[in-house]
RNA sequence: GGGAGCAUAGCUCAGUCGGUUCAGAGCGUCUGCCUUACAAGCAGAGGGUCGGCGGUUCGAAUCCGUCUGCUCCCACCA
C-alpha cells in the first residue's frame, strides 16, 4: 500500500463499490437467519440528490451495515417514486421548450413524453447513492410505477371500493383559471394582497320578496360573488341580530331572498358579524352550507368568467366584474362603503392565476376506521416514533382525520378504475376487459367504446402507502394477485424506517394503515424521523437560495466517508440539521487521522525475541478494558437510535484514547522494534476498532481492512462481526482517568514554566496512588513517579492535585515561588470556599433528615477530603513562605 | 386563530430517577510547538446567571406556573 500522508479517498472508494458490487455482497434472499429490513423512502424519479437524500441514506446505511454485521441477514430496497405532481410539471416544462404546450397532446401523447423522461433521469438519483456508500439491494430496485406495482395500486382501490370505503363526492379544489387544473394545497402560495372590504346593504325581505326599510351590513371581499349566495349567517350568540332570527334577506341588485341562518362559525367580532354563505365558492361557505342544507349556485365558470346563474354581468371575467358590480351597488344605494383591506389571497404556483375555489367531483378514502386502527398500532407500542415526541403529532393528525381526497386532475399516475356508462352510471374494476363486464350486467347490450374511464390518476400517496409491503410481493392478501410470497413473509414487517416528520401523517401513518389493513402487522417496529437539512444560518436548503451545496462536489473533494461523518456529527435525533462544510472538513480529519494512525502502526519492526515492557501491557490491558466499555455504549447508543453519540464515542475512542494514549505508550522509540505480543494486539485492536468504524466509514475501513492482514478475494469487512462487548474493569478505566489527568497536570506545568518534555522529572505522589498506572505516567510525562506518605514541606516545584491526590513535581532552581504561593493562595481560598458550602449542608437539620444515606455519606467524604486538602495546602503554603 | 416543540459555552448539541467535585462533549477561539504517523497535526489553556421572573423541595439545568424569544404542523378567517 502507497502511504502517503494524505489519504486519497477517490482513489478507494470507486474500487470498494465496485468490489462489492461484483460480489453481490448488498443482496440478500431469505434464509436462516433473523432478518434486518429497510425500506428507502423512494425519492421523487426527476430528483436530484440533495442533502437531505444525504442525511436520510446516510443514517439507512449505517443502520443496515450495522445489523449486517450483527449477523442480521440485512435487506434495503431502493427504489423511486413517480411523483406525479413533480414529475408532471418537469415534463410540462420540458415540453414548453420544446414548443410543445400540453394542452395539443393526447394523454397517450403525453405519458409518452413521461415515459420517456423518466427512461432517461429515472436512474440519477439511484446511480448517486451509490456514491455515497448506499448498500442496497440493487436487484430489488422498485418504481412506483412499475406494472405489478401500478396492478397493486388498481387492486388496493378495487379493494377498498368493494369494502365501501371509497366514494365519489363533490369537493372544493383550488382551481387555476389559466392552467384550467385544480392544483394541490403544495401548489398554492398564499401572499398577502391589498384589497377591499365591500359593505354591502341586504335588505330585510316583506316575506314576499320586497324590501322592508330595514337592512344588515355584510362585509365582503368579493362582491362579484353575491349572485351565488345562498344565506346569510349570523353567530346564534350575537344580541345585536337577535332580532333578526327567522327573518330573510334580499341579496343586493337581483332582490333574490335568501334566509338567515346561525352558525357559530361566525366570529361576533369579526367585520359587521354577519357573513353571506356563498357555497359554491368559498370552503367554509361550502361547509356552512352542507350543514344548513343550502343550495350550491356555482356562477363562475373554469375560466373565472361568471356563467348565466349569475344573473347579471354573465361572460365578465371575475375581476372585471367586481369593478363594474360595485359600480352598479353604488347607483343602486346598496353599497355602505368600501374600505382598504390586505388580506392572504391564493396565487397558483405555476400560473401565478389567484386561485378560484371550485366544486368538483373527486374520489375520496374513508380514513375514520383506517385512522383509528393506526393510532393503536403507535399507542399500543407496535411501531415506535423516535424521538417520541412525535406521538403528540402522530395522535393529533389520527384524531382529526379527514377523509382523503385521492383523485388527481393529472396524466402521470395511475388512473383512476372507474368505468363510466352514458347514462352516468359507473363501475369499478381492474380492468377495462372487467368493466365491460360488469357495464353489461347493466346495460346488457352495451359495447367497450360506450364506456369512458374516469380521467383522473391518484395521488401518488395511494401508492407510496402500499411501499413496505409491494416491493415485497404486489399482491396483497384480501387482494387479487397475493401470491403469499416468500419474500413478504420474510421481510415484511420491516425493522426501521428512517424519514423526516413532514411526511408523518402523509406517508408514515398511511403505510400503518395499509399494513393494519392488510397484512394484520405495523410495516415497521421503529420510525426514526430525522430533521430537516438546514443551512448554518438556519434557513431551508433550497435551489433558490443556492445555500444548498451538490452533495457530488462534497464527495468529490471530502471523500464520501467524510461526507457521512460531516452529516451524523450534527444530526441528533428529531432535531433539524444545521450543516456546516466545516463539519465535512472535521469528516475528512478523521479519515487522515485514521489513516496515518495506521501508517505509523504499519511501519513498526517486529523483533520477535523482545518481552513486552511494563508499560506495553499495562497499556494492552488498559486499551482492552477501554475498548469493551466503549463497545458497550456504543451499542447502547446504536439501541436508541442515538447515531450521532455512538459516532461520537467512536470518534473519541479512536482519535483521544488508541492515539493519543495508546500509540504513544506502545510506540518504540526511533528506529527501535517492538515486541512480538504487543504488536500482535495492536493488530487486534485495529481489525476490531475498523469494524467499529465499518457501518459509518465504510471505504476507508474496508481499504485498511484488507492491508491489515491477508484476505481472501471475496471477503469484506461488510460481513466481519460488530465488535462485541465483553466484560471491563471501570476501577482500572478510571484510575488510568486519573494518570490522564496527572500527564495533563505536568504537560501543563512544563508549558507555563517553559520546560521541555524531552526534560525527565521527579514526581511525587501522596496516598494509595494505583501503582499499575505509573509506568503510563512515566512514559507519557516524562517523569520518574514515586508514591509516598507525605509530599516534601518544602524544596522547590510544583503541586498539583488530581481528584483526591496529592502530587508535587519537582523542578530544581526552575520555580517562581512567589507565582506558586499565588496559585496556592488562590487554592486554599476556593477550598475553603467548597469546605464551606459542603458544611453548611451538613450542618442543615433537615438536610441530613431529608436527604438519601448515600447523599449525605458522599458529602461527609467530600468534606473530609476537603479538610485533608486545606490542611497540606497550608503546610505547603507556610514552606513557601519560609523558604522565600 | 388552533396544535406541538425548543431555549445549556462563540457554534452544534448531551445532560437518564431532582442529589457523585455537575455544569459536560465536539467544533471554533487563544497560547506554545513543523517533537520521524498525522500542521487535515501535537501539547496546553480560557470560555456558561443552564432565556427572564415566581413557586415546590433539605436540595432545581432537571418538577410546576408565568413571561419573553424562536421553530414546525394545521387553518389561513368573511
Amino acid at each position: 500500500m502507497e502511504l502517503s500522508t494524505k489519504y486519497n479517498p477517490s482513489e478507494v472508494e470507486d474500487k470498494w463499490y465496485a468490489y462489492w458490487l461484483k460480489n453481490n455482497f448488498f443482496h440478500s434472499e431469505p434464509d436462516g437467519r433473523e432478518p434486518y429490513t429497510i425500506v428507502i423512502p423512494p425519492p421523487n424519479v426527476t430528483g436530484i440528490l440533495h442533502m437531505g437524500h444525504v442525511l436520510n441514506n446516510t443514517l439507512n446505511d449505517v443502520l443496515i451495515r450495522k445489523a449486517r454485521m450483527d449477523g442480521k441477514n440485512a435487506c434495503w430496497v431502493p427504489g423511486t417514486d413517480h411523483a406525479s405532481i413533480a414529475t408532471e410539471n418537469k415534463v410540462v416544462a420540458k415540453l414548453k421548450d420544446m414548443g410543445i404546450e400540453k394542452s395539443s397532446l393526447s394523454r397517450e401523447e403525453f405519458l409518452k413524453y413521461a415515459w420517456e423522461w423518466k427512461e432517461e433521469h429515472g436512474n440519477k438519483i439511484l446511480l448517486q447513492l451509490r456514491k455515497l456508500g448506499a448498500s442496497c439491494d440493487w436487484d430489488r430496485t422498485k418504481f412506483t410505477m412499475d406494472p405489478d406495482m401500478t396492478e397493486a395500486v388498481i387492486n388496493t382501490f378495487v379493494y377498498f371500493y368493494r369494502k365501501g370505503l371509497i366514494y365519489r363526492g363533490v369537493r372544493m379544489v383550488n382551481w387555476d383559471p389559466v392552467g384550467l387544473t385544480a392544483v394541490s394545497d403544495e401548489e398554492v402560495i398564499h401572499k398577502d394582497t391589498q384589497s377591499k372590504f365591500y359593505h354591502l346593504r341586504y335588505y330585510v325581505s316583506d316575506g314576499n320578496g320586497n324590501k322592508t326599510d330595514k337592512y344588515i351590513i355584510v362585509a365582503t371581499t368579493r362582491p362579484e360573488t353575491i349572485m351565488a349566495d345562498a344565506a346569510v349567517c349570523i353567530n346564534p350568540e350575537d344580541e345585536r341580530y337577535r332580532w333578526l332570527k327567522g327573518k330573510k334577506v334580499l341579496i343586493p341588485l337581483i332582490h333574490r331572498e335568501i334566509p338567515i341562518i346561525e352558525d357559530s362559525y361566525v366570529e361576533i367580532g369579526f367585520g359587521t358579524g354577519c357573513l353571506k354563505v356563498t357555497p359554491a365558492h368559498d370552503v367554509h361557505d361550502y361547509e356552512i352550507g352542507m350543514r344548513h342544507s343550502l343550495p350550491v349556485i356555482d356562477i363562475i365558470d373554469e375560466h373565472g368568467r361568471l356563467n348565466e346563474q349569475a344573473v347579471i354581468l354573465v361572460g365578465e371575467d371575475r375581476f372585471v366584474a367586481r369593478k363594474k358590480i360595485q359600480k352598479m351597488l353604488d347607483e343602486a344605494g346598496e353599497l355602505e362603503k368600501v374600505e382598504d383591506y390586505t388580506s392572504p389571497v391564493g396565487y397558483s404556483e405555476r400560473t401565478n392565476a389567484v386561485i378560484e375555489p371550485r366544486l368538483s367531483a373527486q374520489w375520496f378514502l374513508k380514513m375514520d376506521s383506517l385512522a383509528a386502527m393506526a393510532l393503536d398500532s403507535v399507542v399500543k407500542g407496535a411501531t415506535r416514533l423516535i424521538p417520541d415526541k412525535y406521538m403528540a403529532t402522530y395522535r393529533h393528525w389520527m384524531e382529526n382525520v379527514h377523509d382523503w381526497c385521492i383523485s388527481r386532475q393529472l396524466w402521470w399516475g395511475q388512473r383512476i378504475p372507474a368505468w363510466y356508462l352514458p347514462d352516468g352510471r359507473f363501475v369499478v374494476e381492474p380492468t377495462a376487459e372487467k368493466a365491460l363486464e360488469a357495464a353489461r350486467k347493466l346495460v346488457p347490450d352495451i359495447k367497450a367504446e360506450d364506456l369512458s374511464q374516469d380521467e383522473d390518476v391518484l395521488d401518488t400517496w395511494f401508492s407510496s402507502w402500499l411501499w413496505p409491503i409491494s416491493v415485497f410481493d404486489t399482491g396483497m392478501p384480501g387482494n387479487p394477485g397475493h401470491k403469499a410470497d416468500k419474500d413478504l413473509s420474510y421481510y415484511y414487517p420491516t425493522s426501521d424506517l428512517v424519514t423526516g416528520p413532514d411526511i408523518i401523517f402523509f406517508w408514515v401513518a398511511r403505510m400503518i394503515m395499509a399494513g393494519d389493513e392488510f397484512m394484520g402487522k405495523e410495516p415497521f417496529r421503529n420510525v426514526y424521523f430525522t430533521g430537516i437539512v438546514r443551512d448554518k444560518l438556519g434557513r431551508k436548503m433550497s435551489k433558490q437560495l443556492g445555500n444548498s451545496p451538490d452533495p457530488l462536489d462534497l464527495i468529490a473533494k471530502y471523500g464520501a466517508d467524510a461526507v457521512r461523518i460531516g452529516m451524523l456529527l450534527c444530526s441528533s435525533a428529531g432535531n433539524d440539521i444545521f450543516f456546516d462544510e466545516a463539519q465535512v472538513e472535521q469528516g475528512r480529519n478523521f479519515c487522515n487521522k485514521i489513516w496515518n494512525a495506521y501508517r505509523l502502526v504499519k511501519g513498526w519492526k517486529v523483533d520477535e525475541s523482545l518481552q513486552p515492557s511494563e508499560i506495553n501491557s499495562v497499556a494492552v490491558k488498559w486499551f482492552t478494558n477501554r475498548f469493551n466499555q466503549v463497545v458497550e455504549n456504543v451499542e447502547d447508543n446504536y439501541s436508541k437510535f442515538r447515531i450521532s453519540d455512538a459516532l461520537m464515542a467512536i470518534y473519541k475512542l479512536f482519535w483521544d484514547d488508541w492515539c493519543s494514549w495508546y500509540l504513544e505508550c506502545v510506540k518504540p522509540a526511533f528506529g527501535q522494534p517492538i515486541d512480538k505480543v504487543t504488536y500482535d494486539a495492536t493488530l487486534g485492536f485495529f481489525d476490531s476498532l475498523l469494524r467499529m468504524i465499518h457501518p459509518v466509514m465504510p471505504f476507508i475501513s474496508e481499504e485498511l481492512w484488507h492491508d491489515l492482514a491477508p484476505r481472501e478475494e471475496g471477503e469484506t469487512i461488510m460481513y466481519a462481526k460488530s465488535p462485541a462487548a465483553g466484560a471491563y474493569d471501570s476501577a482500572l478505566i478510571d484510575s488510568f482517568e486519573i494518570a490522564k489527568e496527572a500527564v495533563n497536570n505536568v504537560r501543563g506545568i512544563r508549558q507555563q514554566k517553559n520546560i521541555s518534555p524531552k526534560n525527565g522529572l521527579d514526581l511525587q505522589i501522596k496516598g494509595d496512588y494505583p501503582a499499575v498506572t505509573l509506568p503510563f505516567l512515566s512514559k507519557l510525562a516524562n517523569v520518574t513517579p514515586q508514591v509516598c506518605e507525605s509530599l516534601p514541606a518544602s524544596g522547590s516545584g510544583a503541586t498539583f492535585m488530581v481528584r483526591t491526590y496529592e502530587m508535587f513535581l519537582g523542578l530544581s532552581g526552575l520555580v517562581d515561588t512567589a507565582a506558586d504561593l499565588k496559585k496556592a493562595e488562590e487554592e486554599l481560598e476556593y477550598q475553603r470556599k467548597f469546605l464551606a458550602s459542603v458544611q453548611k449542608k451538613l450542618g442543615n437539620p433537615q438536610f441530613t433528615a431529608h436527604a438519601p444515606e448515600k447523599v449525605v455519606a458522599m458529602e461527609r467524604k467530600k468534606e473530609a477530603d476537603s479538610l485533608s486538602k486545606i490542611q497540606s495546602l497550608e503546610n505547603r503554603i507556610n514552606a513557601l513562605k519560609n523558604n522565600a
